[in-house]
DNA sequence: TATAATCTGATAATGATTACTATTATTGTT
DNA sequence: AACAATAATAGTAATCATTATCAGATTATA
């Protein structure tokens, strides 16, 4: 991997907005320092980041992936009102991966876990 | 949901068919009973069922949704080779919701687990 | 059996993502 | 520093899964 300067201020964007973003919006706030990148190279960018294990990649429901920057092992929680992520610790699920091993014999390279429910704001609005 | 031979007969074909078949795999499958049956048909139909929590959508990563028509919940291991699904049981993870609940106060409606890996099939073939 | 509600097939439209291509930037090497 | 080799870019066309639309058919209900 060859290094650029969109791929760098990508990375930055992500860096800067933990709100688990989709291409598109990483494209928008990228825009006003980068004005002349292309959606097609944030793309590229993003999945080549996301193969490296540098950033991870979310399958949300409503079929717009997105992505996130932070580090840590963790899993998510997608609010299926407004398709807003949250971050839920990766202690909810301990011996996981050592359970599958045991019971399936299948080995597992990775595991995302993704919850479903409506978020504390939109039951909030709910109610009002 | 009112009744309809198309539904019933999507439903009867995921039932035959334990494979986690795509909907245009469903759509091919259905095509020697069904002749005249509408792709948009089986999307429409699958999308229905899973909603009413008769059958089970899985995201791939690959962008193509899976369904299946398995009852008892359970996790899925997806081979990142062949796309292939396989199914995980469900107490590889005890107590997943409870601690969810407990960390973060969320309340979780659902829950997906996708395991990652390569199948011991394309761990054969790629020693050969 | 008449009416309303829902469903269907066919196809156009959408929307996210990827492929393509000519050009430009980066890197390692004389 | 100049050179070639490689990989990246912008812009846009193409792809592909999925959804919307709509006139006509089916099903449920009164």
């Amino acid at each position: 991997m060859k290094y650029s300067k969109q791929r760098e201020q990508i990375l930055e964007t992500l860096k800067n907005n933990c709100i688990h973003p989709t291409a598109e919006q990483v494209y928008s706030l990228m825009k006003s320092q980068m004005p002349n990148i292309s959606l097609a190279t944030v793309y590229r960018n993003l999945n080549q980041l996301a193969e490296n294990g540098v950033i991870l990649k979310i399958d949300s429901l409503d079929g717009t992936a997105r992505f996130d920057y932070c580090r840590e092992q963790h899993y998510h929680f997608i609010c299926t009102k407004c398709n807003k992520v949250y971050d839920v610790p990766h202690n909810v699920a301990p011996e996981l991966l050592k359970n599958v091993q045991e019971q399936t014999g299948l080995t597992v390279d990775s595991c995302e876990i993704s919850f479903r429910g409506i978020c504390p704001d939109c039951q909030q609005n709910i109610k009002h």
